[in-house]
DNA sequence: ATAGTAGTTGACTAGTCGGTCAAGTTGATT
DNA sequence: AATCAACTTGACCGACTAGTCAACTACTAT
């Protein structure tokens, strides 16, 4: 019934993309409308606010991300080695979103949340999800590290805040130096975090 | 020559506070003018614009702040001891904000940092200023400690960034989670990414 | 074929934004 | 006491903000 329209997922996907480039509070929902091409109008026909579409649109794209951390944080891979390549995956979007915008772009979720956290609670929430979401994968890999016995830690629901905390930290780091290359090497940090056995990993910049 | 004033040193400690307390974005002019009683052409006698002003406020923020950093990092306490009290220091400061306004604050030159590095140059580069600042006391400190053969740590520099990143990621942890107990207990994850060198320590929630 | 609904449109609020300015007031210096 | 620079004031600007709405259109299910 009524005719269909592809005009709400490209409103998604564009406030996602704008507000993570720029800020929430610096892209306006003209803005989004003019690069989504659709009319204000249609607009508040899909969302009732501004605030709603950011919500919206951060779950849309954990929807769209999840598969891949699904495969990074596999159970068939080792679990040290997924944190690495959960490292190396970070330092790669990153990377290619500084190259697309000539600026580092940081954490979608910190930023937004770093931003609006004070004075919109139902953004803060969201954000508090989508955090704990990955501290399940994190947690996850950390407690089946200790159960192989490969690393040392009394806690991996902390370890896994520790890690998380560096982490999202070195990219708030790297967005404030506009300098990718802070994140070139986070896995030997984490490592040493978590309390890996083994022998020394150089720890370098 | 002409009337005092003291419109100028309201107005940056106004707009320091209230720019941590909320954003750079949600902050207007006109607030800063009200809570700090000047009228909005004093304010634009003072200064030529809000990021101006946003900039001059942390710079006076920081001539207050160091004094206090210059205690906290003496070359008369041991490094690792300096560490330990920063973290406490931040702990301590971030709670005081917290009951204060009723949420976590969080850093305040990581927030504004990561809200407007992508658009206002000046800003962020103030901000990249004010965190070599800091990791000027971190690196400091643990060099000395490497000397003092208390770290194992082949780079001093690297690890005063690891640190840093590591404390202002736990600071946007704690805003969005609106828990200042995140920060609580910094001091032995600190200690384990620089690779200190004694008996295990208890790494707790 | 047509009814009915989902989506579109553009003009429209009412308020806020950062910023300007000319005229007025104050007080330290001479 | 007079001067003049430093500071204050409030009215004002145009641009922009999030959000509204009634009229309109196109498509889908019948």
């Amino acid at each position: 019934m009524g005719r269909t329209s592809t005009a709400k997922e490209k409103l998604l996907d564009v406030a996602f993309k704008l507000i993570w480039d720029q800020s929430y509070g610096s892209v306006s929902v003209d803005d989004i409308c003019q690069q989504a091409e659709v009319k204000k109008g249609s607009f508040y026909h899909f969302f009732e606010s501004k605030a709603e579409l950011a919500i919206a649109a951060y779950e849309e794209h954990w929807r769209v991300k999840q598969p891949e951390m699904d495969r990074i944080f596999s159970s068939q891979t080792p679990p040290l080695e997924r944190l690495a390549t959960w490292a190396q995956f970070i330092y790669e979007v990153q990377k290619l979103k500084a190259a697309e915008h000539g600026h580092v772009c940081g954490c979608p979720y910190g930023s937004i949340g770093s931003e609006v956290a004070t004075h919109d609670d139902k953004i803060r929430l969201k954000c508090e999800e989508m955090l704990g979401r990955t501290l399940r994968y994190l947690e996850c890999a950390i407690s089946e590290a200790k159960r192989d016995g490969v690393v040392d830690c009394p806690c991996p629901k902390a370890a896994a805040n520790q890690v998380s905390s560096f982490v999202m930290g070195a990219m708030v780091q790297a967005k404030i130096q506009n300098d990718v290359e802070v994140l070139k090497n986070l896995g030997p940090t984490i490592l040493s975090i978590i309390g890996e056995k083994k022998s020394a990993v150089a720890v370098t910049t």
